[in-house]
DNA sequence: CAAACAAATGACTGATAGTCAGAAAGTGAC
DNA sequence: GTCACTTTCTGACTATCAGTCATTTGTTTG
């Protein structure tokens, strides 16, 4: 009898009713004034129930977090599924833009990012299945960036002299601090420098490529210009 | 008379204590597990008092933020004073290795910045004089990068293909993300990748840095290495 | 010294995260 | 169909804490 896989199934359809009511909510008015009375109106339910889903709100909103770094993954994926004759370097180009891109799109899960790692009660998060899964999906994400590196190096298109995880890992941290500026400009007063000096998000990372590009780019690749 | 003045010294001591105060617990315990409360007590003053000197919370913590990014900037201003013989490239190097240093000894300083960029509520940061006074550091540190830059177009040291205001943006923003991960490191359970690479952040930082120094050097400055 | 002003207090209020005893719904055996 | 049992759900309740404000305490000045 599949009564025991239904329950489940129907459990997990209350889990994603649930985070859908609190992306609605939290998205609108932000964490801080969004309460867990209102979330649990939005999902139809009582507050009660929430707190058999989820410990508490914070891992109510940790759940929201695995959700768009599991979105985001996908979208790296899909750089390695659909595009097989490209470089190396045109692969990292190709992760950056798909990060910026998603950023843009969502930048109330890259909010949600940006919590996330605010975050240093370690217990608390050691014990959240939702952080294990953002940090799971972190260690591919920095695979798929080691992977289009490693392939760079064999076609001649990265320099070799660095360790491809090092790299990576340096890599993946400064797109990170790309993105998190960019987020920040759409989001108002911070960083208003950018406005002051007529600098677009574009130009922005434009720079960031032509930088990185030349860094981890090969004497040849240099010339080929 | 100097009354006036007088008082305007004491209300700053008070403001002084207070944010000590406020440092001490937040510092320690977090800041969502603090207590207005809680500080007043440590301040040897009353809640309401609290309330005379800051607007709220958040204003108190913004002003201890605030203190940390004028510690910053103090030590930015210090690399261009105390070192007038270096090229271009070697100042930004010296300037990223503050950041880093500033980071490792002020791991609270660097949560409050992350916790202030996670603000949104754009309304209440524009009134704020602390955040405004954030903004102008941020400001001046950029402005610090774009002498370093320029020094370094005119020695020779840095691609001067380059626009100096974005690269500043750029270099100032990835900075910040390689920061932001060695921080996290230090804070536990994020990053734990990094543990699992057995990458220690100073190979991290290192990699950075010829990755940038690689990426914005001039054809001959990369020759003669 | 007394009136006027300024600074500080802490009891109070309102909001809300999180709990829990009990109601409601579902299940399955007879 | 109904009864005993399990699972799911409920919402009133509690504890905590940010922020307020009427009152008290201290200071200045004519």
């Amino acid at each position: 009898m599949g009564t025991e896989e239904r329950k489940a199934r129907e459990k997990e359809r209350r889990r994603k009713q649930i985070i859908d009511a609190a992306e609605k909510i939290i998205f609108s008015k932000g964490l801080e004034q969004s309460t867990m009375d209102g979330i649990a109106e939005e999902a139809e339910l009582s507050k009660g129930t929430l707190y058999l889903y989820f410990k508490n709100k914070t891992e109510l909103y940790l759940a929201i977090t695995e959700r768009g770094s599991s979105m985001l993954n996908a979208r790296f994926s899909k750089v390695f599924t659909s595009a097989h004759d490209h470089t190396g370097i045109e692969l990292i180009r190709l992760i950056g833009e798909t990060y910026l891109t998603f950023v843009r799109e969502n930048p109330n899960y890259f909010k949600a990012f940006m919590y996330y790692e605010s975050l240093s009660d370690v217990k608390e998060l050691e014990k959240s299945e939702f952080a294990q899964s953002c940090e799971e999906n972190r260690r591919e994400a920095l695979n798929f960036i080691i992977r289009a590196l490693q392939i760079g190096m064999q076609d001649g298109t990265v320099d070799d002299s660095y360790d491809p995880k090092e790299l990576a890992v340096v890599i993946w941290s400064s797109t990170r601090g790309i993105t998190t500026v960019s987020h920040m400009k759409g989001v108002g007063h911070h960083f208003e420098v950018l406005d002051d000096m007529e600098i677009p998000v574009d130009a922005l990372f434009e720079n960031f490529l032509k930088l990185v590009g030349t860094g981890i780019a090969t004497e040849e690749a240099r010339k080929s210009r």
